[in-house]
DNA sequence: GCTTTGAGTTTACAACTGTAGTCGAAACAT
DNA sequence: ATGTTTCGACTACAGTTGTAAACTCAAAGC
């Protein structure tokens, strides 16, 4: 039942160090300080805020060796990722999704096996597609007040 | 320069405002109330006070007409939809963006055309798809430790 | 004209976020 | 053993967000 809790709801700025993390696996406090001061000019001390939030909301383990703590991920990225997507997407109006995923997919960088990937699933996709998604704004649903 | 401004940080519980206007194209506070008042269970008071941060932040225009207002999108809603999703996708290692993508076109309803389109551009896509698009979690980049 | 009522404004307040200083204890060096 | 460096914990503080009550006018009704 403890299926990796992607539940927690990490911020923007945490996400930054939850990215070192997963990136290196493990890391101890004074490698995770070192390489966000270098992309932002953060202080030391606000990412160590920022590592104990993370700690506190179980984003991130704690392993005590010696002195210090090894700090491992506790949530995959992936997941993690997926679900703040979907979670972004779901916010919106149902009927406009596709357009704003079509105009994304247009901005990213993409890599080839990405975009074939993409290609596959939505071939399989488009047999089962509805001819609509409706517009789920309103309490009733739209029905005539909503036309592209 | 003036490009319909889309910098305007529009939090969840506004998106829902938001939504409701994009819908109805305008407005009076009475008719979103009523039909927020629907879909959660928020006191009027409450989207009272979400209408008039959104009007501050510059999502909303007012037009006095006799004794309320009515209230209209002064940001449109689709690139509104597209940046805040290609916000939170730059957000995110650039190397999983396109995984990502793929779990959440699995798990999202499209109508067929939008299936179609998002296949347009991707064919479009793929000639020009680099071979792989490398993670930007680290400072320097990521060679080496971070294979998938 | 005067009162009622409803729309917008102000105030409230806790939780979360971004940003950062300070402190105590433990580890290390001498 | 003592001074020093260092790491994590605690404290701080303003701004945003979710949630909502109270207040203030002016328009609408009588």
């Amino acid at each position: 039942m403890a299926t990796t809790e992607v539940t927690a709801t990490i911020s923007d700025a945490e996400w930054r160090v939850m990215r070192i993390v997963w990136t290196l696996k493990r890391a101890d406090s004074r490698t995770i300080i070192s390489l966000l001061e270098q992309q932002h000019d953060w202080k030391a001390p606000t990412i160590k805020t920022l590592i104990g939030r993370l700690v506190k909301k179980g984003a991130l383990a704690t392993t005590k060796q010696g002195r210090q703590f090894i700090y491992t991920p506790k949530i995959a990225e992936q997941p993690a990722m997926d679900s703040a997507l979907l979670r972004e997407l779901n916010q919106m109006c149902a009927m406009h999704r596709g357009t704003a995923l079509v105009h994304v997919v247009d901005q990213l960088d993409l890599s080839h096996a990405d975009v074939q990937a993409l290609l596959d699933h939505l071939q399989t996709k488009l047999e089962t597609a509805p001819d609509n998604v409706p517009c789920d704004c309103l309490p009733d649903g739209c029905e005539g007040s909503c036309e592209p």
